[in-house]
DNA sequence: CCGGTGCATGTTCAG
DNA sequence: TGAACATGCACCGGT
């Protein structure tokens, strides 16, 4: 019944890959009695030349169903010049790929037959072919009265190679679990009023006929026009749900059941493809290809995470996917919003008798886009040809939406320019002030009330209480809170790195601009810099030390001096008394403080706290966090020593905390009577006096509470016992306020005395260490 | 020991 | 109540 033919075919099958060495077989029985050619590797059919006549068509575009002969056609003009019905093999009742719309009189008495769109035909030129699972070409469903079927049965002596999967389940292209019907018991041919079998992938037919007819049964009308598909439905049409065809303005997001695919009302409306009417009107005037939205998917926490697996819906990966009856899946192409074609495994896991789809290998992809859980992939397909592209748009605190190969996103004020696109989340967001991604990345809280409004809107849009999308979100903090911490981990190191790279001696950049992003270009491989020691005076001038090469004394250099990774003393052009190694190193007491720093960030680095984090570390670590934060500069290899106490002060903080040494104590005379001791004296002064004016009034208050008779007064008093004993300001305002006037005039009296202005930051300085003690306990409370 | 893979289980939602 | 889906976790292979 077949032959073999060794040829230079090569098999469109995007995720066959086959070419030339691949073998054809005769082997699709066409009606006309000739034989398709199909990949010998996965079943493809190869678009032959025969095709059209195959199907007897006539040149007006009309075609007969090749079951009850019923002339079909869609209405649309260009089917009639070429041949553009999504089936092939012989039956009608499809819906035109040029147009997506159903056959004008719907009355296909079979639909789904043979009905498999391949994902990249294209009938006008011939370059692509059938993309047939090979499955399928073996468990269609037997139709009553199908007397082409036992000339279709012979494909099974591909034996091997052809075999079915499941061979026991004929008229199921999926596996033997037997959650869907089997085809065994032919179904009576529907006769629905909805565009039917247009399956792009698909079908397990039987179920997608049980469930075309449920979605029959809900008296969805759909639109059956001659216009394209990307026209908006009208809201009676999408009335079913109340949501997405409900919403207001064209300019809302409109989630448009997709125009084909299997039972597409069938479709959860929360995959409805959203898009406003703008939106569409855009993507269909800016190409020239048909763009068919098919689905979208909002990212969970274990979609967006490293594992790298996108969680499809069943129902969109059975009715726009290839089939699979392989749990390994087969590779499928998606390309993205960029035009970049990435490679996916489609594959499934048996899942509680059913299946849970994946698509694997996401990460890149996923990464490339800077998704996280939360915004949403959508799946959209380019007819003619049928390329899945890949687009997405972010969560209400970016809007952007991006998709169908261009950035389709329009403002929702200005739907000419790409940009923010309103979306039920964007509107939800005017409550909410605008975060930058980078803003949401580091702050968790802020997506989840973002998020956690957005979805809850969306859900409002969708007619769909998302609970569970808003609980994912949430339950997900955890997991994206920990990622950017360990993010910003990476980065700082990363940051610092960079810092110690140095371009290649003599090399002078060339600048690019990638995506308004400024890189130099070097021709030579960077070279590592010198590790080099910042440090900051009591006056909180800063200064940078370097150690020489070749007789390691330590050098005062500039703060902005950059060092390449070998430095001497004779590099030393900024200080003439010190550019030899013959010339004394600097005075015994300024280096101190530069060998201790040197000595701590090596014992740091050699990851002698690694096992716990010390406050030194957690702040030194925060304050490169908040320089980063800030826009600090990095770079500066040491900083974290000399602003490790007090995060929150920016390099040169000259604040009675940062000019401290990192350890905090001192190395002062207890005699001195510099501005950072006599500073820290007083502190402890005060600090004492607190403490003692606290003890007394505890004192007195247990006192009151012992002689108090009545029980509510005394339960009264306990209370206040508590709350002083957790939060000593809450009710010593007055108190602490009087304390604070106190150090006001101390400081008063201090600056006068030493003529220095730094009350202000000495203020800050009490009151952040103090925040900063608390912190600290907070967080190795957290971390034990 | 770590990361990837495959499956199991818990939760949510729709019928 | 069952299907769908998110995610946890055990197992296994590679380093």
């Amino acid at each position: 019944m077949f032959q073999v033919k060794t040829g230079s075919k090569m098999c469109m099958n995007a995720s066959c890959g086959s070419t030339s060495t691949v073998e054809w077989k005769k082997g699709w029985p066409l009606r006309s009695g000739a034989l398709a050619d199909l990949c010998f590797r996965c079943g493809s059919a190869y678009e032959t030349s025969l095709f059209c006549e195959t199907f007897h068509l006539d040149q007006s575009g009309w075609r007969e169903c090749y079951l009850c002969n019923k002339r079909l056609h869609c209405g649309c003009i260009a089917s009639k010049l070429v041949v553009e019905f999504m089936d092939f093999g012989g039956v009608g009742c499809t819906t035109c790929t040029n147009c997506h719309q159903p056959n004008l009189n719907n009355r296909g008495e079979n639909p789904g037959l043979f009905s498999r769109l391949p994902m990249n035909r294209q009938h006008t030129n011939g370059e692509s072919g059938m993309n047939v699972g090979k499955a399928d070409l073996f468990s269609q469903p037997l139709v009553q009265g199908d007397d082409k079927r036992e000339e279709f049965m012979p494909h099974r002596g591909f034996s091997n190679l052809m075999k079915p999967d499941n061979a026991t389940t004929t008229g199921y292209r999926h596996d033997a679990n037997g959650t869907h019907e089997s085809s065994s018991t032919p179904s009576q041919p529907p006769s629905l009023n909805m565009p039917m079998a247009a399956l792009p992938y698909s079908l397990n037919f039987a179920t997608a006929t049980k469930k075309l007819m449920d979605a029959a049964s809900q008296s969805h009308t759909v639109q059956s026009s001659a216009s394209g598909i990307l026209q908006t439905p009208s809201k009676s049409v999408l009335g079913t749900p109340p949501g997405p065809g409900t919403s207001k303005s064209a300019q809302a997001r409109i989630g448009r059941p997709p125009n084909e695919g299997r039972g597409r009302s069938h479709l959860l409306p929360r995959y409805w493809p959203k898009y406003t009417d703008k939106e569409l009107q855009q993507i269909s005037g800016n190409l020239n290809l048909n763009i068919v939205p098919l689905f979208e998917k909002t990212l969970s926490a274990s979609d967006a995470g490293r594992i790298g697996r996108l969680v499809l819906p069943k129902a969109c990966a059975e009715a726009y996917f290839p089939p699979i009856s392989q749990s390994e899946g087969i590779p499928l192409k998606i390309q993205d919003v960029r035009g970049k074609e990435w490679t996916f495994q489609f594959r499934f896991w048996p899942n509680n008798n059913s299946r849970m789809y994946v698509l694997e290998g996401v990460t890149p992809c996923i990464q490339s886009m800077m998704l996280q859980a939360g915004d949403t992939v959508t799946f959209s397909r380019v007819d003619p040809g049928g390329k899945l592209i890949m687009g997405f748009r972010k969560a209400a605190h970016t809007g952007v939406i991006q998709g169908c190969g261009l950035t389709n996103g329009t403002s929702n004020e200005d739907t000419s320019s790409s940009g923010v696109t309103e979306t039920p989340t964007s509107i939800n967001a005017s409550s909410c002030p605008a975060q930058t991604p980078e803003e949401l990345k580091g702050l968790p809280e802020h997506l989840n009330s973002n998020h956690g409004g957005s979805s809850l809107k969306k859900s409002e849009v969708n007619g769909v209480k998302d609970k569970k999308r808003t609980r994912t979100v949430g339950a997900k903090h955890k997991r994206m809170l920990w990622r950017s911490e360990e993010a910003m981990e990476v980065r700082i190191t990363w940051e610092e790195t960079q810092d110690l790279i140095r371009p290649s001696p003599g090399e002078k950049p060339t600048v690019v601009v990638i995506e308004e992003h400024e890189f130099e270009e070097f021709n030579e491989p960077p070279v590592f810099g010198k590790r080099t020691i910042v440090t900051s005076r009591p006056s909180g001038e800063q200064e940078r030390w370097g150690s020489c090469d070749d007789c390691s004394k330590w050098r005062r250099l500039p703060v902005e001096a950059l060092l390449p990774a070998k430095w001497t003393c004779s590099d030393n052009v900024w200080d003439e008394s010190r550019c030899s190694c013959s010339a004394p190193e600097e005075s015994l007491k300024e280096l101190e403080n530069v060998l201790r720093i040197s000595k701590e960030y090596k014992k740091r680095r050699t990851g002698a706290s690694q096992t716990v984090r010390t406050e030194e570390e957690l702040t030194g670590l925060d304050a490169l966090a908040s320089a980063a934060a800030l826009g600090d500069t990095l770079g500066e290899e040491e900083e974290p020593a000399t602003t490790t106490r007090h995060p929150r002060h920016r390099v040169g903080c000259s604040c009675i905390v940062c000019i401290q040494p990192p350890s905090g104590k001192g190395r002062h005379n207890s005699s001195c009577l510099c501005t950072v001791c006599s500073t820290v004296k007083r502190r402890f002064k005060t600090l004492m006096m607190r403490r003692k004016k606290k003890q007394l009034e505890r004192e007195e208050i247990e006192a009151a509470a012992a002689a108090v008779v009545d029980q509510e007064n005394k339960e009264d008093e306990k209370t206040g016992r508590i709350d002083l004993n957790s939060d000593p300001y809450n009710k010593g305002n007055v108190e602490a306020v009087g304390v604070e006037e106190k150090v006001e005039s101390e400081k008063r009296e201090a600056g006068e005395c030493l003529g220095v202005a730094q009350a202000d930051d000495d203020v800050v300085g009490v009151t952040e260490l103090e925040g900063e003690g608390e912190k600290v306990g907070e967080e190795s409370k957290g971390s034990s």
